[in-house]
DNA sequence: CTTTATTAGGACAATATTGTCCGATTTAAA
DNA sequence: TTTAAATCGGACAATATTGTCCTAATAAAG
């Protein structure tokens, strides 16, 4: 249902907003911390920098760190960065008569997608750090 | 979000279950009504079979007819018979603390893909053929 | 019993997603 | 100014998904 990719970029979005004031952090250190492979990590992280959600510093010293307060991050707006909720606008089959309105079949899967974008949404980032009812996420990976 | 497949099952069971007083459907009938790659239906039809959604018949006069009452078949049972909705039960990073009770970020996922499900099991597929508010299912294709 | 229409199932091909690697570029520090 | 640490971006590799094709099995009809 959600990419790898999405849960890649969810897993080092939500580390880099836990580590918000460490400044520009290093792919192999994020990679280590949220379990990801290092080199798609990479790969991931450059989206989320072209979508502006990370800014990143070259050089000694350098690195990623978040471009957005956790607070005005939603979940939806990373897993939109980098695998785009794929909302169903307009006939899939290109069917005359279901260009004005879609059929229930469409209709009713792209109710589906929207019950998704409104819970994810919903959910900030920086919730994800200040739900005590739960295990803090990451926590207990190796490298903090 | 979801996959092609399960849109040409929804397709294929949606127009069965339009046509079900038909008795057996070759292949290449629905393949032309439905839209969807004749030889790929066929592996979908089988699955289907598999899942008793469907029933098939060999030889000459046969094909395939739905195996449930459109009135107790839904959107769901039909997706998750080709391409199930993956739900988060347990920590995808197996994090030993996250066993019990994920972590907020998987718990939000999860109930995202919980709003999926629940949508998609109160839409029955006869629900599907009977909306008159809306252009119905594949209307406007060749072949019926 | 043979022919014909059909599904069953496996091998294969094309494409998309996920993942790796390497050289180029940038930046800070020695 | 050189060196080292880091991102950038493109080429490539591995795997999963989607799609095709062919042969075998089955069943009805001549």
């Amino acid at each position: 249902m959600f990419s790898q990719t999405a849960e890649y970029a969810l897993r080092a979005v939500t580390w880099l907003a836990a580590n918000i004031d460490q400044g520009p952090v290093g792919v192999p250190r994020i990679a280590e911390a949220t379990m990801v492979p290092s080199s798609y990590l990479a790969k991931i992280l450059q989206s989320l920098v072209k979508s502006e959600i990370a800014s990143s510093k070259r050089g000694i010293g350098g690195g990623f760190q978040l471009a957005v307060e956790p607070k005005k991050l939603s979940v939806l707006d990373v897993v939109n960065a980098v695998d785009p909720i794929k909302r169903i606008h307009s006939c899939p089959l290109k069917l005359a008569t279901h260009q004005k309105r879609l059929c229930p079949m469409h209709s009713r899967l792209d109710e589906a997608m929207e019950s998704v974008e409104k819970a994810l949404a919903e959910s900030m980032i920086s919730d994800l750090l200040m739900d005590n009812s739960r295990p803090k996420p990451l926590e207990d990976t190796i490298c903090w």
